[in-house]
DNA sequence: GCGACAG
DNA sequence: ATCTTGTCGC
């Protein structure tokens, strides 16, 4: 396990979680992980606005994963840094186990960043899965960061009623009698966003911070910037592009 | 038992 | 997730 890793888990988080020998394993790591889950609101002023993403191919394989984290900063949303980093796939993808595969990547890239951001968007799910640990539940918690999961499809629940059409129109996400996040139509004609509670964040402050990231795209800038530079780091090749500005 | 199933 | 430019529709 690289330190440089390791160095970055919160206090309590046993290094050979990130990568499982099995499924079961898995599971029974999420379940204990997704204890430590935040839905509140309990972080500190946010200036700098964290987006990651990976990008893969088809049919490498090598199975190689390119992360990449940009950080913003708040208000502006202008990209200060980024980082990249590439790595093995431990395993494939698997609904339900996603943080598994692509974590371990996402740890590789944060570890080269010179400030860390106050808060992250990620792309999939927080607390919207089956055993309310998603994504960005995952990468929130051993981080202990806060979090926000923004999909771009469904994992579990349902907008509690019919979502409009119009622009801005939002549904909360309901699973289970359980409030998780909400369906936002983020853009008009597009499909719309599933937004959930990823750590040290409400579901309904994870809304607002994706409102306060809309830039006329369907993803929030922070997700939309993460998808650029993940495929940057994938076509280049390389998993350390310089600081940009 | 069967279908659903983030990226 | 990704292969891929222009094109159709609102």
């Amino acid at each position: 396990m690289d330190p440089a890793i390791t160095a970055l888990l919160a206090p309590g988080i046993p290094p050979e979680w990130l990568a499982p020998p099995d499924l079961a394993t898995a599971r029974a790591a999420q379940v204990a992980l997704a204890a430590r889950v935040l839905r509140a609101d309990a972080h500190g002023p946010v200036r700098l606005l964290g987006g990651v993403d990976i990008s893969n191919n088809r049919f490498d394989p090598e199975g190689r994963i390119y992360a990449a984290v940009v950080v913003l900063e708040w208000p502006g949303l202008r990209v200060v840094e980024t980082a990249g980093a590439e790595a093995r796939a431990s395993m494939p993808y698997i609904p339900g186990f996603l943080g598994f595969r692509e974590v371990p990547a996402l740890l590789a890239a944060w570890a080269k960043l010179a400030a860390k951001p106050d808060l992250v968007m990620v792309d999939g799910h927080g607390i919207a899965h089956p055993r309310g640990f998603g994504i960005a539940a995952h990468l929130g918690v051993v981080l202990d960061v806060p979090s926000i999961g923004v999909a771009k499809s469904p994992l579990v629940g349902r907008p509690e009623a019919e979502l409009g059409e119009a622009p801005g129109a939002t549904q909360p996400l309901v699973w289970k009698d359980q409030r998780l996040g909400t369906v936002l139509r983020s853009k008009r004609r597009s499909n719309p966003l599933w937004i959930s509670t990823g750590h040290r964040v409400s579901p309904e402050g994870a809304l607002d911070w994706v409102r306060r990231c809309d830039t006329g795209y369907r993803l929030p800038e922070p997700t939309r910037q993460a998808h650029l530079a993940a495929n940057a780091v994938r076509r280049a090749g390389m998993a350390a592009p310089p600081a940009s500005g």
